[in-house]
DNA sequence: CGGTTAATTGAACGCATTCAACACGAGTGG
DNA sequence: CCACTCGTGTTGAATGCGTTCAATTAACCG
């Protein structure tokens, strides 16, 4: 059963979670096409989501346009975790993405299931702790760093030598609290350093490991 | 019970949730003083404590210095619920301050208490909301911004026409991620745009809500 | 190929920081 | 009662990082 997981979940950081299994049983296979909503903000939490392919992100925007990306999900990861009666953010496929659906009262069915329970709360948890990282990177990073960051980030996302770029520099802007100018710029200069190398625009390679985790720190 | 509850929790965001019964039930009274360290960021997840009197912050240092104010908690607030095996941020006590302390392991033992599983998601929830509105503020604000949002945030705690900051300068700036200086200049130049005014360092009143509120979207 | 969007680069500006000096208040002791 | 000190907060001037606005280049797709 690790086995079934690792197939889909690349970063073999969840362990097969009563809650993903849950999911897994319940839920409709559902397809969403590039930029199409999983949700919006201000919709009626309803959904729970587990990603199977593809990249979700999570956004809110402020009533004079500014936007934040809250995360980046993906194979694995459970999307739709707020509480509340309505969503404060969206989500989004990034990239054409395929997810399991499920309705949180199907979930809610299963209170009690102590099992259940606990792998809910658990992902709440790691929710959690992504929230504090981001809040970390925000308030104390600067733009070297940041995406200095968000480069190790990704890389430990994938495997083998090169790493690829799900999200627009849009995105990554959004992400990291900077502008697209700002993240074009850092990242001439980290390849001008010879920190990391770009081989296409979605597409990169690490040079000097020590000096981007040194960045990242 | 409601009005046993508006007692030591000014704002009555909480209901009386069976965790703070629960740790009000099974809990030890305590009390600390002044920057006194409830846990410290390394620290093993053991215990859970609910602010009776007082003000507490939690805080992350990096190696090299850096200082992120995580939140700030007041009476009837829960503290302590990370996730992972040891502390990401510290606690202490910003004023003298008095709490219940209970054992995680005693609550736990209650596991499959359905009533207080809940309880205990749906104070990480809000932990998790909590976070997610600092990001909001980190990646999006400027300091107008950020200084007039946290000011609208005290203001809401307390009651009457006054406000009283429990924290200091330094303490805002690391909440805010700005420097001592940009907060103490901010301050002033609301005061001079006579949105808020300050009787005392610690105490200040509004006179422009609209203004304020304005700011602070 | 053009046509369109995404990304990079340049130059000027501005906000927040940095470093330094000064003000204020509380506590202490002559 | 005043002088002194120490911690905390405010103010000033200069710098710099990231933004803004504009122009250019590169990638993508019919």
């Amino acid at each position: 059963m690790t086995l079934a997981l690792a197939i889909d979940d690349p970063r073999q950081v969840c362990p097969p979670s009563a809650l993903a299994r849950a999911i897994e049983k319940l839920g409709v296979r559902c397809r969403f096409c590039r930029d199409e909503e999983l949700y919006g903000q201000g919709d009626e939490v309803d959904l729970l989501f587990r990603v199977v392919r593809g990249v979700v992100r999570t956004t809110r925007v402020t009533v004079d346009g500014r936007r934040q990306v809250g995360a980046f999900y993906y194979a694995g990861d459970i999307v739709g975790l707020e509480t509340g009666p309505q969503h404060r953010f969206s989500a989004e496929a990034l990239t054409e993405a395929e997810v399991r659906v499920v309705r949180r009262a199907a979930v809610r069915a299963f209170a009690g299931d102590t099992e259940l329970d606990r792998a809910v709360l658990d992902a709440t948890h790691r929710e959690l702790e992504r929230a504090q990282d981001h809040m970390l990177m925000l308030g104390l990073k600067n733009a070297r760093e940041k995406v200095a960051a968000f480069l190790v980030g990704l890389a430990q996302l994938g495997a083998g030598e090169t790493f690829e770029l799900a999200m627009s520099r849009q995105d990554m802007a959004d992400y990291l609290g900077l502008t697209i100018e700002t993240v074009s710029r850092t990242l001439t200069q980290l390849q001008g350093d010879s920190v990391v190398e770009f081989l296409s625009l979605r597409r990169f390679q690490v040079r000097k490991w020590p000096a981007l985790e040194a960045l990242a720190a």
